[in-house]
DNA sequence: AGAATAGATTTGATCGATCAAACTACTATG
DNA sequence: CATAGTAGTTTGATCGATCAAATCTATTCT
């Protein structure tokens, strides 16, 4: 196959040097548009495309984000980080990115891997999802100066406000409200809550947002509310037993922090109660339970905006852009469904 | 930040030449062991990383894989994708390779990303999952000399043995023949099975599995054997209406092509009728069906290998490596589980 | 001893793009 | 009229690595 068209062919063809050619690519404006028209016409016809490797070489930039492909740990919840990837990739190819995966055992290896990936000039910028307490790969990042923008706030709270990181989160507050207050129309009046143990940031704030529904909707005393609270390890069996422990009678309902514990629930409660889950897995929409659906789009592109900006194509240096905004909060929707199962 | 070190750098503090540097990295062999020693305790006290970008440039190589992200269409099989990329990604880094995605609408598309891909060379040789017939995109490949490699044999007949064509697939016959038999041998003895519409290869070839290990197993004739073989697209309420759609009494077992569709024969069935699903999905695990296993990351590991041979890290040329083998075809094992539903 | 050979290392050129500075042609200004 | 200024374009240098060929050194052969 002959060799690949470069700039300097299609200046030869357009009868223009190789910058001029350069300029059309990447300053238009510079460039008298009728000349700009004469490279244009140059480029289509050679077909010529720019080497990633050679540009990246000399502006020192990849156009490149790295993301850590998680190990499907997550059992049904898998799908959520599938979700958000592929919105991410397609986002970010609009923008003129690309994703690249890496894969890593646990937090410090991680950073082992930030770091051969970025003193290899091979991404610009991390996407980082799942953060927890103190952790430690957002303070390496900002301590290494490695822009990065996080799916999940960080949950040390002096943290939240700091503009070195960027994140998005979904309100999950918000979104256990809603599925909360939404069992509570429909008739029942004592909504249990299935959740994580209390060391997770994304369990604690949407078992706030079961609390605070019940609270405003019902009457029940907070000693009454502690009652009809669970928390346990994600998993369908985890789910059904912890629903079973509870005393027949003492709930109506259920609200739950993720699918898989909903699955349990239902198994355990049986079909006249109702239940709501989280994240809306596809396992959800199979056996007709309703659930949170968190918007992956929206997260995706408020992850790129924080990045790069409104409309940008490039990663921007966060300690000198203090007007832009370091965060942002997305709300879930419920996903209302009839159920087909038991 | 400072600088990061190059070549030079490195060379300068271990008191040799840049290209012995390289030579350290490239071709270990022909450097002197002492000065090889030598120049390793420089990279290590530089904390020296090859820059990505200058090493694509001057080798033409990229050193990384395409492959393209699936939409979330698969419902509940969306797992076994996302379990062979995170196979995938782990054993390219261990070769030295990157996985870099992409997304398309339809195969055209996915043809015009390769394209851009390819001329920006960005990657070196595409993964590409779920084949179908006379598809496009592995002519277009062949056609273009890219590299590549498909997660799925090529179903038109003359390409199986295609030497231009790589390919790794499991054994779905297999996996469904074990099945089937499983179920006979625990006292079932009429089957069902519950399979796509004929014009996939991979519901196809299933099949087949199912029927060869009936005719093997019992003394049913082909046209009963024909009455307890559905076809239907995949979902779990499609996997519901077909089986609702049997006579009662005139199956004692169902095998499915997916788990999707195993879970609606099992809402429609009953406790009473075994079930077995394929992909052994999260969701399988969860409710307690057994379903046939892929082995992803055998899979991934044989399409590095046909890639780059058994142990290299770079892609071969396969027009000149006439004597390594064009295809791998891995069996896939049955997860027995006692149900936990309904 | 002198030449040939293999082993180890160095030097110059190059991959394809962009940056920085220089140059050209033309307009505006005192 | 000469000088400065500006828009548009070109030339030389560079990013960091590897390739190809040259150089140097030690060893073997006739």
């Amino acid at each position: 196959m002959a060799r690949l068209p470069t700039v300097t062919d299609v200046g030869r063809v357009a009868g223009v040097s190789r910058q001029t050619v350069s300029n059309v690519l990447n300053s238009p404006t510079i460039v008298k548009s009728e000349t700009r028209e004469k490279v244009q016409a140059a480029i289509a016809q050679l077909g010529y495309r720019p080497d990633a490797s050679a540009r990246r070489l000399r502006t020192r930039k990849s156009s490149t984000l790295g993301i850590r492909l998680d190990p499907m740990t997550n059992g049904i919840s898998g799908s959520v980080h599938d979700r958000f990837l592929h919105a991410l990739t397609e986002q970010a190819d609009e923008r003129g990115l690309r994703i690249m995966l890496f894969t890593a055992t646990d937090p410090n290896d991680e950073i082992r891997q930030f770091s051969r990936m970025r003193d290899g000039a091979d991404v610009d910028a991390f996407v980082l999802t799942s953060t927890f307490y103190d952790d430690p790969r957002t303070e390496w990042l900002i301590a290494n100066d490695v822009p990065f923008v996080t799916f999940g706030r960080p949950w040390g709270i002096d943290d939240m406000n700091d503009p070195l990181h960027l994140w998005v989160d979904v309100d999950g507050w918000s979104g256990v409200r809603e599925a909360t207050a939404h069992l509570l129309a429909e008739g029942a009046t004592r909504v249990a809550f299935l959740g994580w143990p209390s060391h997770s940031g994304t369990g604690d704030d949407r078992r706030r947002g079961w609390r605070d529904a019940m609270t405003a909707g019902t009457s029940l005393t907070p000693a009454q509310l502690d009652e009809l609270e669970m928390a346990t390890e994600d998993g369908v069996s985890q789910g059904r037993d912890a629903i079973r422990s509870l005393a027949p009678g003492s709930f109506d309902a259920v609200v739950c922090v993720s699918d898989s514990l909903a699955l349990g629930a239902i198994l355990a409660a049986g079909a006249d109660i109702p239940v709501i889950g989280y994240d809306n897995t596809p396992v959800a929409n199979a056996i007709g339970l309703s659930s949170v659906e968190q918007p992956l789009a929206e997260v995706a592109a408020g992850a790129l905006e924080l990045l790069m900006g409104p409309r940008g194509a490039e990663i921007l240096d966060r300690t000198t852009t203090p007007d832009e905004p370091k965060h942002r909060l997305v709300k879930p929707h419920l996903v209302v469904r009839t159920r087909q199962l038991s």
